[in-house]
DNA sequence: GCTTGACTCTCACGCGACGTCAGGCTGTTC
DNA sequence: GAACAGCCTGACGTCGCGTGAGAGTCAAGC
């Protein structure tokens, strides 16, 4: 029915003098005291917690906590719709630092250097179209990048030809079979695909069919990608693509 | 080719004061000055700027950070794959407090409480089995957890009222539906379900069919939604749950 | 009834990661 | 050459606790 603060604690995943933080600053205040002196906490006390602690997980100052749950005007509802669309918009966040890191990886592997300004934007509260263009011009010799990223790649040299090698060997057969005429979403291709996925999955991550094809839409949508396909073979870019995503769909 | 202090702090988001303070703890070191003592990053500092902040998002304290950036054995591509590691695992933690906003949220609609540890066990470091039974233990007693709920929830009467009705509604015609022998999987209680899903969009939050369908099996896996269904009518849990899966499953 | 050990209380100082002036130099632009 | 935006180095403030210190409380066992 009601608990000490070491209780509650352990319960709530925090320690004691989070706790008496919280009451200090009016935050939690158990509401009871024993005669000896002891914090009591109730049923609504361990609730407020909880709602306490999810807006504070979403970055939320105690102020602010403080003040979102003592608004009169809003009620418990209106608590969970709003913890549900901040979590959601949390989801797409990390999401897209997810998609970023494994566009890095992916450009890697084919020794491309992706420009500062895509691999800052995704973190969040991000720059007009001014900025963008801004360093588009400052760091669009792409030179440096490039030769600033070898010297910071300490992977070993023996690991590096390994992968260029699994890769150079893949794109060829990728290339026969575009020439030969085999169907982008055929048997043939789709292995070559399926190859593909298990390189990564082997190399880098776990890579299941369906993040798979989000790295195949990539190969047209992000002209880089594009270009180092169709310069190996023209229309070779739109094939993998095709591939992979053909791949997923049967995988899936 | 290289930038002064204010520049890459517009450039990745943060502010000149942080940038200082990295170049302070020797985190982030200018790799030079001009004449009069202005910081210069080149290009190595951007790219190191941007792994920082990255695993700074991921909650590393600045130290660790340093040991990880600065660690000899360590080379970029194990840094991608950690980095992506940890992302994914954020993205599972995040997905799991979701469930949890929304499975309270269904609770609330049909009058069910839940119990604290199944509340804060989402919360990461959580408990042992042994304080989770001492918790059932103390809270078992549902009762004491309505009335707080009821009193906390300050939903307008009326618009309770509103729910409660809508949800007596579809209840019955789901009742009706299966009474008269209408398959689960067949259109009738499809439309029905498609129905519960839209409810759910007016009231609370845009819900997908996938998500529904994650709620749709909640109905047979907890326990306490089961019984609240079956206490309608026998076999009503499966049924709705079966033509909710159902509906996703036409609409996906 | 007394001890032991786990738990609680209230100060109170410390710390990490910056925010926020203050006071002064630099560099471009009109 | 004056104005103004941007840079510099201290240095103190803030937020969310961590970490003792010193003292009282409580259930269990002797």
């Amino acid at each position: 029915m009601s608990h000490t603060v070491g209780e509650l604690a352990r319960l709530a995943g925090v320690t004691v003098r989070t706790l008496h933080h919280y009451d200090q600053i009016g935050l939690l205040t158990p509401s009871g005291r024993t005669s000896a002196g002891y914090r009591v906490y109730d049923v609504c006390d361990v609730d407020r917690l909880q709602q306490v602690l999810l807006y504070r997980g979403l970055a939320f100052s105690l102020e602010e906590v403080a003040s979102l749950l003592d608004d009169p005007d809003v009620d418990a509802a209106e608590h969970l719709r709003r913890q549900h669309r901040l979590l959601t918009e949390q989801l797409d966040r990390t999401h897209q630092l997810v998609a970023a890191v494994e566009k890095e990886m992916e450009a890697r592997q084919m020794g491309i250097s992706l420009t500062p300004q895509e691999r800052f934007e995704v973190f969040g509260d991000w720059l007009p179209e001014q900025y963008a263009e801004e360093a588009e011009q400052r760091w669009g010799d792409t030179d440096a990048w490039a030769q600033s990223q070898r010297r910071q790649t300490a992977m070993s040299k023996q690991d590096w030809l390994d992968v260029r090698c699994e890769t150079d060997d893949l794109e060829a057969r990728f290339v026969a079979a575009l020439a030969d005429g085999a169907p982008a979403d055929g048997d043939r291709a789709r292995d070559l695909a399926e190859e593909h996925r298990q390189q990564i999955t082997s190399r880098w991550y776990d890579c299941p069919p369906e993040m798979h094809a989000c790295l195949g839409r990539m190969y047209v949508e992000d002209e880089r990608f594009t270009s180092y396909y169709d310069r190996i073979a023209p229309g070779l870019a739109l094939y993998v693509s095709t591939a992979v995503v053909a791949n997923a769909e049967r995988r899936g």
